[in-house]
DNA sequence: TAAATCTTTCG
DNA sequence: GAAAGATTT
């Protein structure tokens, strides 16, 4: 055997080099190192995900030869195909709502719709909430609140074309594929629909649901339906799936030009083609679930997140309205200033599918007289933003691995991370002496959203100044965004913290001083979630210690900055350095 | 979608 | 010696 590079010594430490080959791509044909690296990661792996997901099933996912869970659901698909053919519909047909909380422009459903109206028999929607999902996929109590608010407008919504909503608690999410099983059984349905979602448990989870559902005389479709252009559908020249957005974007604008029907919405629905009223009369009185004990919120909270995120489609659509037509034309260039409404605000809608995303790039694109990359500055720019939601998704189903507490460039997987608590608080609570940060981590706290540069500058502090493991934020920011989406935060966090798809360079690192009077000039995003500083008036307020404000910051108690930028960034330099040197 | 530092240019 | 430009991290 050929005699391996030492590495970096350490205990628990793998240093196979030949993991990475000479182009530093990953290979896929055995586990990754990191896998192995449990011990490092301890306390992050077994706090994310319950116990029964093992080192070895992560592995599955990291492994080239197996398959991509994608993969595992066409497989279902393919082998099942023979006993599915001859199904006949019956008594009635199944939408299945899981994050795509609306009537309008929703693929399956329209699917499902067109199934009853063929078949002339009753169409029911069907929502699970599983408690034990919620926590294994570290949902926000806020996402949770607005998602069972926005049932309430569904069910409402759906009732009035007299199709039923019925909404059940199921504790285990194992249970779950038996359970819509058999509640087909019960209601006499043959056929049962539903929107794809592309994280590895919901994949899994829906290959098994289709192999229950042919075995017992039930056809399940799933439809592509939350991304603007399918995963899958957008490789380079070589036949490989993008790592870099650019490319990737360009890819992306070509495929909507040639295929205009993508951004096509669902035809309407009408009401209800069978009588439900008649058949299935009892499943119009079903109740919203309640939240689970471990995801409520206190009464303020949700007064105050109902005021700031009112619940249902019908805000949606008109947040998407005004915002074309107000505030659009101004966002190219104000869209990094933190204060105020310069932002859409719709992340929330999108994360659950209270909003259609091809609805919003498909108005857009109108009001941009057409064009998806000329024209309104603004416009073209928000598109790209709804772009990076539909990239970061495409990412997760062709690398799944990144599911599973592994970051997307491997040699950053051995970076020695800081696991100081008492830091970490800091940083959540807003305490880092940083006003900037402070701030930003405040409007989480509180509005359970934070803008989009806020979050970059953030990140960057956590990981670069702090050299926490920038796991600790992205798991800080799904437990409390009321947007939280695994792919984006995901995307996000591996963008901030250089160690994702197309990150910045790892010696790009954010000066929060700089972002601070580049971003927020006048102080006044400071001034609103900083209530200690709210009386310095000038351009100290970045700075308020070495600026003369010092007496204000100390009356107040505004803490001292924690770190040094100049020496955090000294020693993240050396460190990411030593990291990409080393290799995984 | 960076910031620091080094180098050149201009008055 | 400021400001703009190029290079480095």
């Amino acid at each position: 055997m050929a005699p391996q590079k030492r590495k970096t010594a350490g205990a628990g430490r793998n240093n196979d080099t030949e993991q990475i080959n000479k182009r530093g791509k990953l290979d896929l044909s055995r586990p990754h190192p990191s896998a192995q690296q449990s011990e490092n990661f301890g306390i992050v792996l077994r706090e994310f995900y319950p116990p029964e997901i093992s080192n070895e099933r992560c592995l599955a996912y990291n492994d080239g030869t197996l398959e991509r869970p994608i993969e595992t659901l066409q497989r279902a698909y393919k082998e099942t195909a023979d006993q599915t053919r001859a199904i006949e519909a019956n008594a009635a047909v199944v939408h299945w709502f899981k994050s795509d909380l609306r009537l309008h422009d929703n693929r399956a459903l329209h699917l499902a719709y067109q199934s009853a109206k063929e078949n002339n028999i009753p169409l029911i929607g069907l929502y699970i909430l599983s408690p034990q999902d919620l926590t294994a996929h570290l949902s926000s109590p806020a996402r949770v609140d607005l998602t069972l608010r926005t049932l309430n407008q569904l069910k409402r919504d759906l009732s009035e074309l007299d199709i039923p909503l019925y909404m059940e608690t199921q504790e285990s999410r194992k249970n779950i594929p038996q359970r819509i099983v058999d509640l087909c059984q019960q209601w006499g349905a043959s056929h049962l629909y539903a929107n794809l979602e592309y994280e590895v448990d919901e994949l899994r989870r829906e290959a098994k649901l289709i192999r229950l559902c042919a075995s017992n005389g039930i056809k399940f479709e799933t439809a592509h339906d939350t991304c603007v252009v399918a995963p899958g559908r957008l490789t380079s020249q070589q036949g490989k799936q993008y790592a870099v957005y650019s490319p990737w974007y360009r890819a992306w604008l070509g495929y909507l030009n040639e295929n205009r029907d993508c951004l096509e919405p669902s035809e309407e629905l009408g009401s209800n083609p069978g009588d439900a009223r008649r058949s299935f009369n009892d499943l119009f009185t079903s109740e919203v679930p309640a939240a689970p004990e471990n995801k409520q919120l206190s009464d303020e909270e949700q007064r105050h997140l109902s005021q700031l995120y009112p619940a249902g489609e019908h805000e949606a659509l008109r947040r998407l309205e005004v915002f074309l037509e107000e505030k659009a034309k101004d966002y190219a260039d104000a869209r990094n200033t933190v204060y105020g409404q310069t932002t859409s605000i719709l992340s929330p809608y999108f994360a659950s599918g209270i909003l259609s995303a091809r609805t919003a790039v498909e108005q857009a694109r109108k009001a941009n007289k057409g064009s998806l990359q000329r024209g309104e500055p603004g416009l073209v720019q928000w598109i790209g933003e709804v772009a990076w939601r539909d990239f970061y998704k495409h990412v997760l189903v062709h690398w799944p691995f990144i599911c599973m507490n592994k970051c997307f460039k491997p040699e950053f997987t051995n970076l020695e991370w800081e696991y100081d608590e008492n830091k970490f608080n800091m940083w959540c609570e807003g305490k880092t002496g940083f006003p900037i940060v402070d701030a930003a981590m405040r409007q989480l706290k509180q509005d359970k959203w934070m803008h989009n540069r806020t979050r970059m500058v953030v990140s960057s502090f956590l990981s670069k100044d702090l050299l926490i493991d920038w796991r600790r934020g992205e798991r800080y920011f799904m437990e409390n965004l009321i947007d939280g989406d695994f792919a984006s935060n995901h995307g996000g966090w591996g963008f901030g913290s250089s160690t994702g798809v197309d990150p910045q360079p790892y010696f790009r690192i954010f000066n929060p001083l700089r972002q601070s009077e580049r971003f927020d000039p006048d102080g006044e995003y400071i001034r609103k979630w900083v209530p200690e500083l709210r009386d310095i008036r000038g351009p100290e307020i970045h700075e308020p210690h070495v600026r003369g404000a010092e007496a204000i910051a100390q009356k107040s108690g505004y803490p001292r900055p924690m770190v040094d930028h100049a020496t955090s960034r000294d020693r993240a330099l050396k460190q990411y350095k030593r990291a990409s040197e080393n290799g995984p």
